[in-house]
RNA sequence: GGGUUGGUAGCUCAGCGGUAGAGCAGCGGCCUUUUAAGCCGUUGGUCCAGGGUUCAAAUCCCUGCCGACCCA
């Protein structure tokens, strides 16, 4: 950043005149009474109050003048006059800028509009900013310096605050409603020597003393199952995957993934866990079981109804859009009428992923309202046990709403022969992307379990209205900016 | 990867071939209940970077960098 700015240097010249005066202004030394909100509803005309926050306005009148302060509660309104703070403390105001820190002490009063403020009797500086704040009444709009600059955009834009502070009591909620039901929350290790559980192309890193490489975790499916094997029998983690993808709206190359797994449960136990979780964390995050968007007219845009979860079969949704003879129709005639239907075949496409496009590209998205999809094909699932009345399906759902896949789960599968087949099959060939030690640990004996993955940020999106997964994330992962100099320096190749 | 679109003062934006602009913030002055405080004055720019066209480029063209949206 230019250190040349002329709003810095008059900062930095503020400081040093705090200095000059023998006051330090990093100083910690104010502890205040309670946060900005609550010394707002305890107000009482007089009383004494101490208080610690950022200055965020400031209106000077000459002999008194107007600020406010806020901290992640909310604001409050400071009075200060020179008569009663005295000629050398208010001159200090001079050196002063929005954005600095300050600690106030002095004693509630109304003013004539009645709201409610304090009237200053001494502060402290508690941390000089160097750098103006983002405007006032907008705040940072542009979105790179809000992705980047996160917390400008979080000082300056009170919505973006909301969402993050309800995405935590999101999280929040997940774990006591799991912890309520028995489960247990575990963490299993993020760098691993074969990346299992799903089928993506992984970030790989090295560790020195060990001299060998490592991938970060793709899925934590594979290391909670050994936990059954091991004998716990409600467990969960909720941590960060990997993917070495790329990102768009609803991709960010690190995501939070749930996981869930239940012993002596099976993919409907796992359907009604969903169904409760996610009612439970709607009611107490958002009080309503209804999520409406609307467009700036205040029209309804979109409506999510969690009271009322349907239910389908993968082929019966395949067949109403992609015509009733679908699956009696040849291969080839499958390929030539998805490329009618507008979709991008690869000549490399298997027969169910043809079958899986038309899913993904063309049902999927018409899911608004939550819904169990069931009987999938056993190709694209080889984690999960058969079907026993129709052994080209397993059991499993995804549940899908608001356009997007936002929890598979599974009847998991605990037979270790069956397993290591499927799981050759779908490697095909490359024995060592097999997780031998998994299948160790599954011949061991696992019990039979319901298992279920929720995509967390999906899951936020969903509820709190929001289009894109870089604004529930904090610091999305954006290109690295080079400065001009270094990018001509290192021109590509 | 393709299409569309954006990058101008610290922030929000206008200007789209002819002297670089506004609001907020800042600085100086006035003002002891203001609150988008007000009034007067004023500073501030590698117009993303690099090339080209032109008498003249923030503006038109090309390339690159970094975003956003749509498509794949």
């Amino acid at each position: 950043m230019d250190d040349t700015n002329s709003l810095i240097e008059q900062r930095k010249a503020k400081l040093n005149a705090l200095l000059q005066k023998g006051i330090n202004p990093f100083m910690n030394k104010s502890r205040p009474d309670c946060d900005i909100e609550t010394a707002r509803e305890q107000f009482e005309e007089g009383k004494e109050i101490c208080l610690a926050g950022r200055i965020t306005a400031y209106r000077d009148m000459g002999k008194s003048l107007f600020f406010d302060i806020r901290d992640q509660s909310g604001r409050i309104q400071v009075y200060a006059q020179k008569q009663l703070v005295g000629e050398e403390q208010f001159a200090l105001f001079k050196h002063l800028d929005i954005g600095d820190f300050l600690g106030v002490q002095g004693k509630y009063f109304k003013t004539r509009t009645g709201e409610i403020s304090i009237k200053l009797e001494s502060f402290t500086v508690l941390s000089k900013s160097l750098r103006p704040m983002p405007e006032k009444r907008k705040g940072v709009v542009d979105t790179e310096i809000r992705y980047r600059q996160r917390y400008l955009d979080l000082m300056s834009n009170e919505e973006v605050r909301g969402v993050f502070i309800k995405r935590s009591i999101i999280l929040h909620e997940i774990r006591q409603f799991l912890n309520s039901r028995g489960f247990m929350e575990v963490e299993t290790p993020m760098m691993q020597p074969i990346p299992g559980g799903a089928a993506a192309t992984p970030f790989i890193t090295h560790h020195n003393s060990l001299g060998c490489d490592f991938y970060l975790r793709i899925a934590l499916e594979l290391y909670l199952k050994r936990l059954l094997v091991g004998g716990f029998n409600r467990v969960f983690e909720i941590g960060r995957n990997f993917r070495n993808e790329g990102l768009d709206r609803r991709h960010n190359p690190e995501f939070t993934m749930m996981e869930v797994y239940e012993a002596f449960g099976d993919y409907a136990s796992m359907m009604e866990l969903l169904k409760d979780m996610v009612t439970h964390v709607a009611q107490k995050v958002l009080g309503s079981l209804v999520i409406e968007t609307r467009d700036e007219t205040g029209q309804v845009t979109k409506r999510i109804d969690l009271t009322q979860w349907k239910q389908a079969k993968y082929k019966d949704m395949v067949r109403e859009k992609a015509g009733q003879d679908w699956f009696e129709i040849t291969p080839d005639e499958r390929r030539q009428r998805a490329l009618s239907m507008g979709l991008e075949i690869g000549d490399d496409y298997e027969d169910f992923e043809v079958t899986s496009a038309i899913f993904e590209k063309m049902i999927e998205p018409t899911l608004i309202q939550p819904t169990f999809v069931t009987h999938l094909p056993k190709e694209l699932v080889p984690l999960a046990k058969l079907s026993p009345d129709d052994p080209s399906v397993v059991e499993v759902f995804e549940c899908c709403m608001n356009g997007q896949e936002i929890a598979p789960a599974y009847s998991e599968q605990n037979d270790p022969i069956e397993q290591r087949q499927r799981l050759e099959h779908q490697a095909g060939g490359e024995q060592q992307k097999l997780d031998e030690d998994f299948l160790l640990a599954l011949e061991h004996g696992m019990p039979p379990a319901g298992g279920m993955g929720v995509g967390i940020d999906r899951l936020v999106m969903m509820l709190l209205g929001q289009d894109s997964i870089r604004d529930v994330l904090l610091f999305p992962q954006l290109k690295p900016k080079l400065s001009s100099m270094e990018a001509n320096a290192e021109p590509k190749e």
